[in-house]
DNA sequence: TTTATATTTAGCTTATTAGCTAAATAGATT
DNA sequence: AATCTATTTAGCTAATAAGCTAAATATAAA
């Protein structure tokens, strides 16, 4: 379950242009990664791809792409398995789950007419 | 219809832990508001606030909340409407609603095993 | 065991953000 | 017209974020 402080860094990782670039695209498969035709696929899914396939798409030097991932990473946005030498990162499709059902019931209980009594800590 | 840029702006806005509890609270009608009841329920709704309804549940001047209003104002997250010299606030479902089909949307075609081609403009 | 590949860490600079107070604006009330 | 209420704007400071290069680490390949 998320909390608030996992929300407001979730929220804060997509809020800046080259991180949402890189979540969309890793999302929807759209780095290629010449390296993972020769990985099992059991272990590592198809649209995984590796930091420096992502930094080929930008036009910013590798460690600032690799620091973006560092921070999607903690915002538990993707998850990067090592293998070899080689990093492997992946869409966490949890965490997109219990945002889009935040805001779907978001929307939900507005139009329903739910009001609840205010609360700062959430 | 929501592009990158907005909801860029729509995750940056909501990636401050004061402007999410705003956010948050605006939605499900947490901020009561004393003026309400003397407003015309056709144009405003119950969950309309205003500034300084909102500025009292923070430690924060009312200036830093104003600022912060503005920002989820030009993120489209809020609408402000101004009657006689106050500003009553509202959420912006319809923002809402195109934020939850678009993570609802992503997680679907994820699990459907969808893959795009990458492209760095959306 | 040297070299190459993949990635991170450290340390720096510049830009942006979040807070403040004081002053300005707009409208309502006396 | 003077004053009160609600809000914004301006201008400042301090903290955070985003970029860079150089160096470090870890593993693979020669």
């Amino acid at each position: 379950m998320l909390d608030m402080d996992d929300k407001v860094k979730i929220f804060k990782a997509l809020g800046n242009e080259t991180r949402f670039k890189i979540f969309k695209n890793i999302f929807t498969g759209g780095y290629a990664c010449s390296i993972d035709n020769s990985q099992p696929k059991d272990d590592i899914i198809a649209q995984a791809t590796c930091v420096s396939s992502i930094a080929d798409h930008f036009d910013f030097a590798l460690p600032t792409i690799s620091r973006h991932l560092k921070e999607l990473k903690d915002a538990k946005i993707i998850t990067m398995k090592k293998v070899k030498n080689k990093i492997y990162i992946e869409p966490n499709i949890a965490t997109m789950k219990e945002i889009a059902e935040c805001f779907t019931t978001l929307t939900d209980e507005f139009e329903a007419g739910v009001v609840y009594q205010y609360d700062n800590t959430k």
